[in-house]
DNA sequence: TATGAATGAGGATTCATTCAT
DNA sequence: AATGAATGAATCCTCATTCAT
């Protein structure tokens, strides 16, 4: 009876790109619905049809980035044998991360700021990054274990490792001349040199 | 001539104090004038006297925090004579910061990114991170002359450590439970040995 | 494929008319969004979703005014065949027009005044009054060419004959019982006795 | 007891000079009481020392105007013999006027239209359009009397007279270029022509 | 008299959301 | 599913007026 084919998904995907689009151009707040219509082609009843309200297709659209960042970090790892390396792959996936949150990292917050119901919009953030810091911990407690790295309280300097590149994507919007790449490297070696065992 | 004692430098303190009193705890975009009347028990008029806008009223609101925060930092660097105990103190200095700063530097993004003047808004920031950033840059470039550090691209490093302060400081408003003093002290100690000249 | 009659035209005639309505009654001024509000019976969505600010919905309502006016007075003038004839049924509806006019001529200044584009403002007003002098000068040039009228400057005539019932109809506002007939007609009689040629 | 002069006349005439040079260059809802502030070189207290309100004020500017004009016209008469001539004479005295009255005689409808007292409003106005007219009035009469002039409603013809010269003042804020004079003079000359007795 | 800081009601405009079609 | 006209609460800012000094 409905030889129409489900447009569904390909419509929210739709709509979750202009959004992105506009979000990223202009903000959060400063983003209106209407920017958005006018940006996906749609009308205003359907964007309300795929997502009961602004706040809930923003979730959508900045959850939909991160997903997609993460599954290539993950790969690049694969290929390293020592942790030494790993970490040098963590750094430049990083970086990536760095420049491609750039506009993501700071939405983020301005939605945390202006979100209605903060707790949970912290939710979404503390959950994907506790999940990329497990990560890393493993890889330096690896490195220990196998005594490539001195013993570090890992849980801590990961944390203070992720803060370093998200205020990076935060610096590089304020800042697009950054060199990302060299930051990253120059930090990432001294960073090295200081977990690596002494005979090592 | 003038019987009634000046009252404006007490006048803009108190308009500022209930200012960023609301931003805090609402955000930029959720916090009204009126927020801001009803938290300083001055009228809508006398806050458009002193300041003459809301954006106005953020920017000296989001100044007078950093002023503050800057001229402590400063003295506490006054007492240490090794740049590896220069750098601690930094990193106290620092980590008060993220501390202090908890809520004001994704207030400032949020700001940043509802400001129809970003570029102008950037400035603000990108001022007081450049000044900082000399402070540090100095400070490591006299270890690496006086023998206690390798040589290092200084100013890099010095974005990347920056950047983790301010990472942090945003974390802290997610994550509450984070122990500070502990993920800067693993931190600043980790770097200081990739920093440390072999001799040392 | 759009079952719903298009209703905009109608929307459009609806606020107009409460807006002048409105205008005429308490000014451009005094006249607030919410008294346009609550005389159209629409809401103040939707006077922004078809007027996108009040001095847009003047502009509007003014102009629908003079379009009216001057449809009336062109068709009077089809049934004249001497000059003179033409010049009474000029006076007549200039006549009618200052009396149709009554509060629309000031509304203009006040509005004049008001406007921020003052030159702007101007050339809704400037475009109208040319047009009209046109039609006049040339009747007037039609009645020396053919011999019923002295030479004369028509142009410059046709200025003072316009200004004196722009005059008339910003009078008639502070003087209700002003006989804008009997005013007219005296007036436009001596006139004509002025232009006359010397034979007729 | 109190040697120093009374400044009072002084004052409200410097008041009223910054005001009515406001009033002229901004219309008068565009001008707020700082702006006359401002251009007096007084303060806020001192304007409402002397005047009770903005309404108050602009009564007293505007009438100011026009008493000064009134007395330079009536001088001018006195010098004139026939009737004819002095009909000449107060064209001349009313494109003065027109001139002379440009960003008053729009000023003055603003603030009709805007002044919650209207009726109030009108007096001031109609006052002094009534005795203008009679002085005219009295010019023709005088010129049908002494057979001059044909028999006419003087009244009537001094109205729409007098209607021409301020829908010129009007005219000429909106259309600078326009040349008072030579319109004035086809105009009276035409206007005369057709008063005079055949056999004059 | 003179000052200017303080007041707060009022007004234009925006925009997320709804709902009849 | 899709549309877009309609809604009205919310918000920033203005400015005439007051009053303590």
């Amino acid at each position: 009876m409905s030889p129409r084919p489900d447009v569904s998904a390909e419509r929210r995907a739709q709509i979750i790109e202009a959004a992105l689009a506009c979000f990223v151009r202009e903000g959060y707040n400063n983003t209106t619905m209407d920017d958005i219509v006018a940006e996906s082609g749609l009308s205003k009843g359907s964007l309300y049809w795929y997502f009961k309200s602004k706040d809930d297709l923003f979730a959508a659209a900045l959850t939909s980035v991160f997903v997609d960042v993460g599954q290539e970090a993950v790969a690049a790892l694969e290929q390293c044998t020592t942790a030494t390396d790993k970490m040098r792959a963590v750094a430049r996936a990083a970086t990536g991360f760095s420049r491609a949150a750039e506009g993501f990292f700071n939405l983020f917050l301005e939605f945390w700021a202006s979100s209605p119901r903060r707790e949970e919009a912290s939710q979404l953030w503390v959950g994907l990054l506790a999940q990329y810091k497990d990560v890393v911990v493993e890889i330096i407690e690896g490195g220990v274990t196998n005594g490539e790295f001195k013993p570090v309280d890992a849980e801590q300097l990961v944390w203070a490792l992720m803060a370093a590149y998200d205020g990076l994507a935060a610096y590089i919007t304020l800042m697009p001349d950054l060199d990302l790449d060299r930051i990253s490297q120059v930090f990432v070696e001294a960073l090295l040199r200081g977990l690596a065992a002494e005979d090592s």
